[in-house]
DNA sequence: AATGAATGAGGGTTCATTCAT
DNA sequence: CATGAATGAACCCTCATTCAT
């Protein structure tokens, strides 16, 4: 979660403490995903991101310096929170697990979490593209590490798995979940054809889709 | 395949037969999809297709009413050609196959379709959006067609698939399709970024990983 | 009116008679007017018209060399229509008249008479304005006439009128009608905001004002 | 009128302090005006207008939302200062007027101020399009005032006209001036056409004639 | 550090009219 | 005469970003 009750507690005019720096930068940012939420990433003007936020158009511009920046940066919050997440619910039960659990286990542990596979969905169409190469490069430094870590807690949670399927695991699980997204968010226009009756078989449900397709997955990977 | 000699015979200056009419549709999208080949989506403005063509701006609104509709029935024609070229390549050689031949077989049929994958991308975010419900209904009616005749052949291929599971492994070549596709083609400054020896785990080649991917989606099939 | 049985029936593919064209010419007024009717000038699309009298877009401008110059026939001919019926009104009785009964006469056979009171506000500013020295030319002459003859009428209806003033009379009537017109409809927005109470000394009953104007304009006239 | 001495005073780069701003939209619709003067309202594009007040495209919306309400508030303006004027010169006299001065002092007032005549032509039809309901109520609001005040001065000076037709004077005059205006101007062509002698009584001169009605329309009113 | 005024590039689309067929 | 495909000029407004204050 990006929140964070720092940031509730009411901030001075000015910033100049690095401490109430990073409430503000923050601040901002929960700002921005509230109207991302109801929104999509182009309707969400950085005017009303500032507005929300109750600073000035330029002040926005003082912690992120570009809009992609500031998304990125949002998108880094959101997974980074996620992966500790998941982290903490595969700690929960260190002894063996089955590949339909974990499925189960991922994929509702993505639910609600609408936002950040959203702006995944986004990340190399959109975000990479307006944003500074260092900014790039720690997000993929961290998501390089943290794909380590986590990849090793699957490895070990599931014994079938061989040495660096861990990880594989995790990019596959990327790939699924920026393909999932895309399609079940369609277009009003589609929704429509969508709903009459024989075109059900077109309909994807996220999570459902995503279990179902992480079962199979590792069962592919268990039964070599 | 868009492109198509009849569109390379000199059209009279005002095509009035259906097929004058037909060949100068297919000349236009011909014209688009060379100029997207190079570029963006963003980049192809609708004054370019039409001055590649040879014609006027206003013309090309007289064979496709919007930019999306345009691109769409660009898709349109790429997918449904490929899904030609699929069943093609299936139907060579009626007997048994193997997961990791079928595997391979698609994921190489679609190299060299980076046209129809980057479009692909683009479907519901983009395509579905500034068209009309005719047009998106046609579509998926076509798309549902191709979708169960073509999963009829892979389930008479692939005989350890159960009734209905040849459509969904189509849906589950799309979602891959579009997650990699999105992953593989990375903005210059990532490119920078992963072009750091370390990050060679982040790098994604699309053919190479939609093969692994697929032998164990159906190795998991299998298995079961 | 400009409708004509004529017009109704139906003509051969190819009008070749001068007949034949003249029915035709008159159709396509008939159609235009209707699509007038229920729009604006502006959304009144030559395309339209062209389609309501089933005829090519090319062939209404055989008859018509501009839009313009369509609907500036369109507004002669109901205008020169209107004129005669007036002229019939007046003729019914030929004792003597008064002011107030002249202005109900004139003001009660302007209602109904929407496309003409509305074309006539678009005359200068629109209608004259790409169209043939010639058209115009034409459209005054008659103008001027019929202007001198229904003059004559109206101040032998009114003996207290001068010699000019009938003529004059209806310059003052056609500023009247153009600016009264003009007023009475207003746009959306402005129609919300006059239907507040107070905003009640704002608007304006076409036929109401036109009336009693002429009545005050007339009893000024013989007052002297 | 709307120029003023202070927006001719050079502006900081930024106007911040609301003087500033205030100045600088006046000098936005000063602009405009001249523009205007020499062409018409479909000729006058907001770049224009920006490039003449040396600003950015982007900075003349930040003043005006769109292009109606610019020219809205001109003719506000406009409209405002003649009322103020006309006050002026009715004010200058406090005694009893007669029905042919007060014709005369009124027309004359109008003499140069072709702009709000011919923006006054525009109002229903174009200005009150694209414009939001709380600037036309603002007007309409301002404008009730106003004719209530100067009809009041009106009823006064001329003590024939019972109570209310002080007001309703102010009416018939708008619908006379936008008549009348549109008379007035007209196309190129047509004035070709009214150059040949004979078509001397088509011809109309804005000032004599609203004179020359108001007169009778007084003289009417006193009659009775 | 904060402000918010200023910037300015950017682009699909309509439709009266023309003219090849 | 009729057709209807082709033409191409014309244009307001948004909004991320900058920078004077």
């Amino acid at each position: 979660m990006v929140s964070n009750t720092a940031a509730k507690r009411a901030l001075p005019q000015r910033a100049r403490k690095d401490e109430d720096k990073e409430a503000r930068r923050r601040f901002i940012l929960d700002e921005a995903l509230k109207l991302y939420e109801s929104t999509s990433y182009g309707d969400v003007k950085m005017a009303d991101v500032a507005e929300r936020a109750a600073l000035a158009k330029g002040t926005v511009f003082l912690y992120f310096p570009t809009k992609e920046a500031l998304f990125l940066t949002l998108l880094e919050d959101l997974l980074f929170a996620w992966f500790a997440k998941l982290e903490g619910l595969l700690a929960q039960d260190a002894g063996e697990w089955t590949g339909p659990r974990m499925a189960r286990t991922v994929a509702e542990s993505l639910e609600g979490e609408e936002s950040l596979t959203r702006l995944l969905t986004l990340l190399q169409t959109v975000l990479e593209q307006n944003v500074t190469v260092e900014q790039v490069r720690r997000f993929k430094e961290r998501l390089l590490e943290a794909q380590l870590r986590l990849g090793a807690t699957v490895e070990a949670r599931l014994p079938f798995l061989r040495p660096g399927e861990g990880p594989r695991f995790l990019v596959h699980l990327h790939v699924l979940v920026t393909g999932l997204r895309q399609m079940a968010d369609v277009a009003p226009v589609t929704r429509e054809v969508l709903a009459l009756p024989h075109m059900a078989p077109l309909k994807v449900d996220f999570t459902a889709e995503l279990t179902a397709t992480l079962v199979i997955l590792l069962r592919g990977l268990e039964a070599r």
